[in-house]
DNA sequence: TTGAATGCAAAAACTTTGCATAACT
DNA sequence: AGTTATGCAAAGTTTTTGCATTCAA
């Protein structure tokens, strides 16, 4: 199946309705795959033939997170950014470009922490691994960090 | 050198000056290492016997955090929270306790993301893990993540 | 004495909420 | 028809800023 179609069925089926403006807003973020969007970046991707506020936009990224179809990241500033899941229900991290936006997943290693925390009988319940730098194409187009 | 006394060296060092204020707000900090402290936590922590602005809270540790003295971290609410650093200059991240508040220091492990990066010319430039759970103690206290 | 630090009040930035109306199924 | 979703406006939170005053060196 398609993947909007996916993501359409996911919703409906735990009584979410489909509505245009959740589809525009499902457009932006398929059309995004990959790439964290603020809300902000949400906002300013709205074609104009549609005209969505910005408490909607809020409450259909919290429905979507509530159903697990999209992932959240939080950065330097506090802002909250989101994207759509890469394969639901794998557990993974991203390389983040700071110039593009643009994420490459990397698998989680919870091995490297595992020592330690044994060690000193910490319970670990949730991480938070997040990587920054320039991809191959913002470096190539000159950009320095 | 006391550690105090390094702190105000390295303030004096750039022109800040030891106010009563920045005093009070170290010390609480100091009474507080391994620990994060947000701004509420802050504001909580002042004696009654000093009356504080939360504006100057946010620039005594903006003034702290630029010349490198305390390290911060984002919760998932998207607050900033503070402390005074480990080892200054040594790079290491943290198991944080959910229940306390205290961390633990383990070493960055580069290799976390090494392998990816290279393969796909990532040029890094920061990062940020940071591995949440229940300490010994919080355990031992009954307490559930 | 002079520039940095502070309090206060206001504004800014981001997010949430209540309620009447619109839209989906 | 019944319920969910939306827009709008208002309020809530957290953080920043401007300016007159105070304080450290």
């Amino acid at each position: 199946m398609e993947l909007k179609q996916q993501i359409y069925q996911n919703l409906r089926n735990q009584g979410c309705r489909i509505t245009a403006h959740k589809r525009s807003l499902i457009e932006m973020l398929i059309n995004n795959l990959g790439r964290f969007l603020s809300i902000t970046d949400l906002e300013n991707l709205i074609p104009d033939s549609v005209s969505m506020d910005t408490s909607t936009i809020y409450r259909t990224v919290m429905t979507l997170q509530e159903h697990g179809l999209i992932e959240s990241m939080i950065d330097d500033n506090g802002l909250t950014s989101y994207m759509l899941c890469h394969e639901l229900g794998v557990h993974h991290h991203h390389l983040i470009c700071t110039g593009c936006g643009k994420t490459i997943i990397i698998p989680c290693q919870p091995q490297l922490w595992q020592d330690a925390s044994q060690q000193c009988q910490f319970l670990v319940t949730h991480h938070k691994v997040e990587i920054y730098g320039l991809c191959a194409d913002c470096q190539a187009r000159g950009l320095k960090s």
